[in-house]
DNA sequence: TCTATGATTCTATTATTCTGGAATTATGGA
DNA sequence: TCCATAATTCCAGAATAATAGAATCATAGA
């Protein structure tokens, strides 16, 4: 991933309308919610929320899906888990022993990874 | 952390030179930088980089340190390890196995920990 | 085709951020 | 005390972002 690419998710994430909509979005994975869904949950107009819906996008975060009348979006795990190794990159950048204090934080927020290796229910 | 704080540390990142500048002080951790070599490093006028290093230092993401003439930068990765805790428990609300694939994704940047245990060189 | 609904785009207003020249503050040395 | 250096603060202009009313576009159903 790029500075600028990094940037840009950054910077859709640093303004509280689109981080609760983010939020949302990975509350409701893998189904998604509608852009009307979104708006009125989190009270904003619908033409300011797709605005934000757009910056989102933009950022690679979300991403939007006709279903009939509706958009739906779904929140892309996929692009904060390669930001967030950008963010730890450039912390280990030869460093190992930084990133490893990092990960052994980041650990306890989650169950071990062979607790988890059997189908999603 | 709080959603605000959050918002703080990753509105500070997502401009370039913000972004430039803490990674030239995780690059010279633990030693810091004083104010006027990160501004002639990246090429910017003192008094541009002083309002940078403002909004890096409200954020908690480094701090300064008077040293004689000098006040020396610090990058402070206890807090960018704070900011990326609170990001990955936004995804985890509840979905571990969300998680524990970005844990998963995350651990080759790092080798284990294991092989860090000794003192730092 | 006509209508209603869901969503976006257009547009303008307001607010915030970025930038750097000039002035100011703080420190160390002569 | 006086000067030079390091850094910040003050201030204003330019650029960018946020917000929402009105208009437009797209789809589903009658």
């Amino acid at each position: 991933m790029e500075s600028v690419d990094a940037i840009l998710a950054l910077a859709a994430l640093s303004q509280a309308t689109r981080l609760d909509v983010f939020r949302l979005l990975v509350k409701h994975e893998p189904g998604g919610l509608p852009a009307g869904d979104i708006a009125k949950t989190l009270a904003v107009p619908a033409n300011t929320m797709s605005a934000h819906l757009a910056v989102l996008t933009r950022a690679g975060l979300v991403s939007p899906r006709r279903h009939g009348r509706s958009i739906v979006y779904r929140a892309d795990l996929d692009r904060l888990r390669t930001v967030m190794l950008f963010l730890l990159r450039d912390c280990c950048g030869g460093r190992p022993e930084i990133c490893s204090a990092l990960m052994a934080d980041l650990d306890p927020c989650c169950p071990s990874p062979a607790s988890v290796e059997g189908p999603i229910s």
